[in-house]
DNA sequence: AATCCTTTGAAGTCG
DNA sequence: CGACTTCAAAGGATT
């Protein structure tokens, strides 16, 4: 893979909000929009804004975010805490209780703990470390040496009070996106040692790091120790995209292997000698993979999990019943998601805000703030978190997982009649934010977009564009093109490996639904709108403060932008 | 207890 | 091929 440029970190110079070029109209669009809400809100605001009285964010919104608040509000402090007591909870269940992990000595560092520094940087040794450990993290290796540096996401989680869980959970742990809570062990591999249960199920879990890629990182407890090369993704929320599947896995080091291939394996989807068939539909590998869980759907419970109940769907298998007991494997994540993952508990923390539409609002503001190198790591992980899962269950489709939830959601258009519509709820109008005013503060408010032309160059000079470089992947990076509203600009990692190019890429930015500039339209389904107008009380005061003066170059240019680019007010109407 | 809500992106389905 | 639908995470709010 390209490597994201090695170095060391600055080449993200560019925080999200820094450099935003990226969309336009996410703003506009949700100010036009809001606008009206947005006053109530403020009221509600200022009201709040009270609350906290001591952040006076210093300067840049790094710096703000960066403050710990002091002192946390309420809310955050006891998430905080949950996450803590989560952390330490696994721990206690064994999690970290010993590390197995044969290959991977220093997996074993107690203390993980460090290879972060109290920044989150990652220390020296510790990268070199990873590095040597992981040979096979491409970007990552990069993107988390960075990150560690970076100011963006990484340090976050320094910033943020939930997120530090340096010993308790490795930051990266959250890479993991398939979380064990939901993964059903199918059977408890016997001959894992029984000393690590998982939480939730009771159900001794592995630690082993085996397979998992990067992205799939280790067990909990060796994720804990183990820097992720996208360490800065990480979560804290000590979640693990793909967790160590209860499983063991036989094979020490699969996910080596697989990156080892990982460029040519991409394109083709696994090697043969990589993995044997396995007859149960456990991953060939024979590791279950956390995206697995349990039949049912949200819960996850099956503790006896039945054995082998790993099938993968399509297998030739016995009968559907089994489907039921299949587990569920779990589509891998996308950039946005990822994206979320990690970035959420920031927004948490400096919004207050609990609920997690608003949140989602925000980060889906600020992920159109980000600049395409940022971007482009995410999609790149993302691309590798397909690669991976498609490895670990080749079969596997995302077909698999239709039906299985029962949402009907916004059956906007589709099904439902406009009566029930509007029954359900959207009252249109409110939303759940009031504008990027708050929370999503830095890059959204700035500029976004503003840039965008510009960055192009930045992606360039920047190494870590590599996206942007080996690109031949087109990355469509092109934010200019972002036509109307909605970024799409994916620059699409392409999901196909094969395909360099990604062609496809361009496809996909077709898919989503264009924007229509039709105002209000929407109503439907202006994604905006939300039915439950949320309360700003959480807000949380930095938001407020005004920018800096970085913040202020930014406005400015995002001024130019509006200029340019009169709301669009992008509403993902799907209409 | 289950579902909604919200976000983007990927992948599936349907015409 | 395009339009549309589902699901992925998350967690408070709603039913």
């Amino acid at each position: 893979m390209p490597q994201l440029n090695g170095g060391g970190g600055d080449d993200l110079g560019a925080n999200d909000e820094m450099i935003s070029f990226k969309d336009e109209g996410e703003q506009e669009e949700k100010i036009s929009e809001n606008v009206s809400a947005e006053r109530d809100l403020d009221d509600v605001k200022s009201s709040l804004v009270n609350e906290s009285e001591n952040n006076s964010s210093s300067s840049d919104s790094e710096q703000a975010e960066r403050r710990p608040q002091p002192r946390p509000d309420s809310e955050s402090y006891e998430k905080t805490r949950d996450y803590f007591s989560e952390a330490l909870r696994r721990q206690q269940d064994g999690f970290f209780k010993s590390p197995h992990y044969p290959g991977y000595p220093f997996l074993m560092i107690p203390d993980l703990t460090n290879p972060y520094l109290s920044n989150g940087s990652l220390s020296p040794s510790a990268r070199t470390y990873l590095q040597m450990k992981w040979p096979l993290l491409d970007v990552p290796g990069t993107a988390g040496l960075k990150d560690s540096r970076s100011p963006t996401p990484g340090h976050l989680s320094n910033k943020v009070p939930v997120v530090q869980h340096a010993h308790h959970v490795h930051p990266l742990t959250p890479l993991i996106t398939y979380s064990n809570e939901r993964f059903s062990p199918g059977t408890p591999p016997s001959h894992l040692s029984p000393e690590i249960l998982d939480p939730k199920t009771g159900i001794p879990r592995t630690p082993h790091p085996s397979e998992l890629s990067p992205y799939y990182p280790l067990s909990p407890g060796a994720v804990g120790q183990i820097p992720h090369p996208l360490g800065w993704l990480v979560p804290q929320q000590g979640q693990h995209m793909y967790s160590i599947p209860p499983g063991g896995f036989r094979h020490p080091y699969p996910a080596l292997a697989m990156n080892a291939s990982m460029s040519s394996l991409v394109s083709s989807r696994f090697s043969p000698h990589m993995v044997p068939h396995h007859p149960h539909g456990l991953h060939q590998t024979g590791i279950p993979h956390p995206a697995i869980v349990s039949p049912a759907i949200k819960q996850e419970p099956n503790n006896d999990g039945g054995g082998g109940s790993i099938v993968h769907s399509k297998s030739p298998g016995p009968a559907k019943k089994e489907e039921d007991k299949r587990p569920h494997i779990k589509k891998p994540l996308n950039a946005f998601m990822l994206y979320m993952k990690e970035m959420r508990a920031k927004v948490v923390a400096e919004c207050t805000l609990k609920e997690s539409a608003a949140i989602n609002q925000i980060l889906g503001r600020r992920w159109h703030s980000l600049s395409r190198e940022e971007q482009a790591k995410y999609y790149e992980l993302a691309r590798k978190e397909r690669q991976l899962h498609s490895q670990l269950y080749p079969g596997w489709s995302a077909r698999d997982n239709y039906g299985k939830r029962k949402k009907r959601k916004r059956d906007n258009k589709t099904d439902s009649t406009p009566e029930d519509f509007s029954s359900r709820n959207k009252k249109q109008c409110v939303q759940y934010l009031p504008s990027e005013k708050m929370c999503d503060s830095p890059a959204s408010s700035h500029g976004s977009m503003l840039d965008s032309p510009a960055t192009p160059s930045a992606a360039l000079a920047s190494p870590a564009a590599p996206a942007a470089t080996h690109s031949e992947q087109a990355q469509p990076l092109s934010l200019t093109t972002k036509p109307e509203g909605r970024s799409h600009h994916h620059f699409p990692l392409p999901g196909k490996p094969s395909g360099s190019s990604s062609s496809s890429s361009t496809s996909s930015a077709s898919s989503q639904p264009s924007i229509s500039l039709s105002i209000g339209s929407s109503g439907s389904q202006s994604a905006p709108i939300l039915s439950r107008p949320i309360p700003f009380t959480s807000l949380h005061p930095s938001m407020l403060s005004p920018p800096t003066s970085f913040h202020q170059a930014a406005l400015h240019s995002h001024h130019a932008l509006f200029q340019s680019q009169p709301l669009s007010l992008v509403t993902k109407s799907t209409d």
